[in-house]
DNA sequence: CTGGAGTAGATGAGGTGTCAACGATTTCGT
DNA sequence: ACGAAATCGTTGACACCTCATCTACTCCAG
């Protein structure tokens, strides 16, 4: 018996509604800065940062993807609409008929250069500076918990 | 003198990048199972218990769009394809000729009654039970903590 | 070397979010 | 009472995400 009951008890409900709200209103303000700052979405963000962080600004297409965690649908979206705002471009994959490169432009990694300081700028203000050292590394601890817990669970 | 450095230093680092990928795991995996075990959508979900449980199935649009920090807009829009679900509707408001009424109608209400349980089960699974009663409300508060930070803040 | 299974990626449809502009009231100062 | 300003809500354009489906290529067993 003693099934799980089916509402949160009130310290949970506070704590789940405490996160949900700080990781919404945290995630909004970041990506809305970066649009504003840079021109460029948050996608875009990502994806060039990514990009020439991890694969020196060029990556075949689904390994991309993987780096940010994506599906390959979504970054084949993306990819398009970066490309046609010219931030990278597809180029042929001689080894692999099937695939792409994608590379970033001179204008996409001129972007990202200018972008990212001032992005990691509004990350330390809003979330870092909220927190004392001990206290972020805490946060990310339980964080590092929550996704380990996650990914033994099945879906 | 002493600009702020332009990266984050390692333990910053880490606790970030945990932070943000426990929060889009976990907000990926609970709206695409809201998703397949109810047939609505995440916003869907949000709006419906909103509505519900703090108006008691009739609000006005403005209020709910507050009630969950949305803009306007974005709840206009979202009340629109709910009412071509059947999920809600909008009525005319006496006392205010600009105003519209959102209510619930009795599917609206069958299916949040039925999605509400199972929602909060993968809470409970994906969330609480990965930590322990002390390490969540210290989650939470830390979260707490963070939205103050922001708030305190110009944008 | 050939046929089937698996992989890389593109694409179309449909739901969703944002921004800016707008129409329709209500409210308020004078 | 009257006009300006604020408020309530809608709309259109556009960017974005997901899912299912499709093509084209690679790989491998026989």
């Amino acid at each position: 018996m003693d099934a799980p009951p089916h509402w949160l008890d009130p310290e949970q409900k506070v704590a789940w509604d405490n996160f949900i709200r700080m990781q919404e209103t945290l995630i909004g303000r970041l990506s809305r800065r970066v649009q504003t700052d840079s021109g460029m979405s948050a996608s875009d963000y990502i994806v060039l940062a990514s990009l020439t962080e991890r694969g020196g600004g060029r990556m075949r297409l689904l390994d991309l993807a993987k780096s940010v965690e994506w599906e390959k649908s979504r970054m084949s979206h993306q990819v398009t609409r970066m490309a046609k705002r010219g931030l990278v471009a597809r180029e042929e994959c001689p080894d692999d008929g099937r695939g792409a490169f994608i590379v970033a432009t001179p204008a996409g990694c001129t972007a990202i250069e200018e972008a990212a300081p001032q992005h990691v700028e509004h990350v330390r203000r809003l979330f870092i500076e909220a927190l004392t050292p001990h206290q972020l590394s805490t946060l990310g601890r339980l964080s590092k918990r929550v996704l380990d817990h996650m990914e033994r669970l099945p879906d």
